[in-house]
DNA sequence: GACCGTCTTTGACCAAGGTCAATGTTGTGC
DNA sequence: GCACAACATTGACCTTGGTCAAAGACGGTC
């Protein structure tokens, strides 16, 4: 697919040799990165962007497959090109909590750690870029630019996760739930055809109800009431499947900061 | 105090002349820090730190002033040189949550953002060395080592949180209350005697009831009936006042663990 | 189209922990 | 040494959300 062609690109540029080599030059695969422009690639010209090239290997995972396990060594890190996946902490007697997803551009891994603390799992199925972790590591060590980009982020999902521990800890399943279908509608802003703005919304959940309990921390009965309620209040539709209609968004924003 | 002297600090730069300054040399303020080797300018060179040295400003704050608030401009960071502070998300409707507290060394505030998220307050007085977010970041942007440094701190942070994550939304009641105790006989290595080791433990807990219930997600009461518990178990003692003694650490370890 | 596994909903019940209120304890300023 | 405020403990009660169990819906396969 993607790969297909891939092999094509990258004919001309500055080292003057590479044009030559025709279809197994080195960087093709990053040319026609669905994420070239938003991953922490981002940060490299064409140029650099060999050097990593010769490092990553696509990878795939199908749902429910595992990237690594935590206490696993921290051996491997990955660009996400395509699916999900869940960062999950457990505890030794087997609960669980999502503490984070991945979408497509975000980078997944532990770096500068001899051991990986969180399980990475496929929550789709799932295509990746996978780097070695010290040999990534040596490149971000010799970008400024790179590195930069991954503390902005790393910023990013500490506070990302410090709303939640908020969440997690101080609010009712209503709130939980109702400010989850929230970022959903957002996240999914352009899947919906969105017809008039501030009407009614529909889109397909891309998680289970099992899904949306690890990361509300919820029990999957708790979340399906919480939705049934909402749905008998008239504020949201359940069409059938995982399609859900947002009916009035202004009642779930309330519902999402009630007391 | 400490801040006394400053003010007769640092009227030359990086001239070879300074060794002729004697006494009066500039960075005497971060040449005789408290944290001098562990907060983030540990990466600087004694004369790079001139630079920050300029930018600084020693700063106190008593129990219970906020150094910011949730949605202030981001206008400052700091340097924790003594004390704790606590960093704070709230509801719209008041309720709180300790989301992270920062110990001497570490380093405080939002970089890279307008605004500021959350709250950051003293919960024991404090000194700090602030700093102009906008000039801070550009000595970061020169000093890829301390940019760095601060990566892996804010990896370490993230790590953190995302276990608290856990704590929050998965365990019980006891299992939060016993695993804070054994994270504070850990942070409170030094100030024991500890006679002998793995005999009990005996120190003053820094934090409140109050306090306790914001960082564990619980309230009040129910932080007081487990420890109360625990001391009828005879796991701990209260002696009295803040003090605490760990009776029979392992219990203690099993109960922060046990289903 | 029948079958099977997985996901979802619903109900009855229960327990952990929150709420409200009263009482005890500690420490500080005068 | 007293008075007061802040903090802590304890009790009675109740709500939220978890547990266990059963039945229904959906999606795939043969």
């Amino acid at each position: 697919m993607l790969n297909a062609d891939c092999n094509r690109r990258f004919r001309q540029d500055s080292g003057s040799w590479l044009q030559y080599i025709g279809v197994m030059i080195p960087s093709s695969i990053c040319a026609d990165c669905a994420v070239r422009d938003r991953a922490l690639c981002a940060s490299l010209s064409d140029e650099e962007l060999l050097e990593l090239n010769a490092l990553g290997q696509r990878r795939h995972l199908s749902r429910g497959e595992a990237l690594f396990w935590a206490g696993d060594d921290s051996a491997i890190c990955a660009n996400l090109l395509d699916g999900v996946l869940k960062i999950v902490a457990s505890t030794s007697d087997g609960r669980e909590q999502i503490v984070g997803l991945l979408y497509p551009a975000d980078f997944a891994g532990q770096l500068f750690a001899a051991q990986v603390d969180f399980t990475i799992a496929a929550l789709t199925d799932v295509d990746l870029c996978v780097f070695p972790r010290g040999a990534f590591e040596k490149v971000l060590q010799r970008h400024a630019r790179m590195e930069h980009l991954l503390l902005q982020r790393t910023l990013a999902a500490l506070g990302e996760a410090r709303s939640r521990m908020l969440s997690l800890a101080r609010k009712s399943a209503e709130e939980k739930v109702a400010g989850f279908l929230i970022d959903m509608t957002v996240l999914m802003a352009d899947a919906s055809s969105r017809a008039t703005p501030g009407g009614p919304v529909t889109f397909d959940l891309p998680l289970s109800r099992g899904q949306m309990a690890d990361i509300l921390g919820l029990t999957i009965e708790t979340v399906s009431r919480q939705m049934t309620k909402l749905r008998d209040a008239g504020v949201i539709n359940l069409p059938g499947g995982r399609a859900i209609t947002i009916a009035d968004r202004p009642a779930l924003i309330r519902r999402a900061e009630a007391a």
